[in-house]
DNA sequence: AGCTTTTTTAAACAAGTGTTTAAAACAGTT
DNA sequence: AACTGTTTTAAACACTTGTTTAAAAAAGCT
């Protein structure tokens, strides 16, 4: 009944790695059990299928990536310094954790990869009432009239985006992998800075 | 000598749906072939290999990815305007082809997709004289003082990522497709409105 | 017409895929 | 010790993969 944790663990361990880095379609399950050290048939003893052990990592990864973004949004702080932490909490994230994106925006395009209500983020960012708060803000004349949406989104973009995209600015920019990321590192203050002055805009008068 | 064009371009149209779409690792020799309506083999016979086909349709993405942006570069405009019409184009071009930035990106993080040099994308774009153009308008005061790399992220981030994100901001919001383009499109005013004017700021004095 | 070259097809190849089976090794209990 | 259930392994399953072969069909040419 007591399954060997440490088995069980060492796979899952192993098949986050892989299934981040070569996304489901991009590695098999042998290519897995390799990198866990372990069988073939031991990676389905204990998930049943390469499929199930994906949806494993998968909707793992979906809720620590929603994780610090509703945390904040339920913080007790006002508006304007709670979307700066938010944004710098997220650019946070994504330099520890490069890969997610891609990996979630990848599967998520690829059909088949069901998983819908699931999560109903909306409904829990809804609940922090981080929503309202943005309405009387820009009822009261303190914020740019902005649906949330796209407020997200310019986020998101800005936060997301430098991470996924370093093989190909790299690319561009012919740099190595570490000025890169010592040059996102300084990116960061110019995201919060042109968000934050957008959305919050100082009348200079 | 002469191949059947006809039959050549049809296999090729259709790699570059099928690649684009589901990725090198996510589909088969097969499913092209059968997606072009031929046999497995006149894939092979025309194209050699998977990855010969695919190097083609990948290579000839890269080329239309970077193309809009350098001809508003080398444009004879005043460098705002130049940048604001190339926000513009970029957000039109992958308005268009909104697949196109997730999968260079994807292919690219692959390891095993050589692409390097043989673009030279960095020479290409200071050939345009961009770099030295906003240079002046720094120094003249006009513009506000960020290496170019930075401003290249900022427009690609705002440009690209609304498109490559689409699945996971739907799941969020909770929207059809329909509706998330529409918004989208709305979504283009504020991106060029943010970015111009966080790079061009006017002394409200 | 017949002959040559190009295009297309069906079939096969070895290697790799996800998954299952059945037996072995292990651990725990009496 | 023998018997328990759990964990691990090697081997096999049927199927798909990329690629090649060899023959058929089509097209070109004199």
């Amino acid at each position: 009944m007591c399954k060997n944790k440490s088995t069980e663990e060492t796979i899952r361990d192993a098949a986050r790695r892989v299934f981040i880095a070569k996304g489901f379609a991009g590695c098999s399950s042998r290519e897995i059990a390799k990198e866990a050290g372990m069988n073939v048939a031991l990676v389905n003893y204990y998930f049943r299928s390469k499929n199930q052990l994906f949806q494993l990592i998968f909707h793992a990864a979906m809720e620590d990536f929603f994780v610090s973004m509703l945390e904040v949004f339920a913080a007790p702080m006002d508006l304007e310094e709670k979307l700066k932490i938010f944004i710098s909490n997220e650019y946070d994230f994504f330099a520890k954790h490069p890969e997610i994106p891609r990996f979630i925006i990848g599967e998520l395009t690829r059909e088949g990869c069901e998983f819908d209500e699931k999560a109903a983020i909306k409904e829990r960012i809804e609940q922090t009432g981080i929503f309202q708060e943005a309405l009387q803000a820009q009822e009261a004349g303190r914020m740019r009239k902005i649906d949330f949406f796209h407020i997200m989104i310019l986020i998101m973009s800005n936060c997301q985006y430098p991470f996924m995209a370093r093989p190909l600015i790299q690319q561009i920019h012919e740099i190595p992998t570490e000025a890169y990321q010592e040059k996102l590192a300084l990116h960061k203050e110019l995201v919060i800075d042109m968000v934050m002055s957008y959305l919050f805009p100082k009348n200079k008068n």
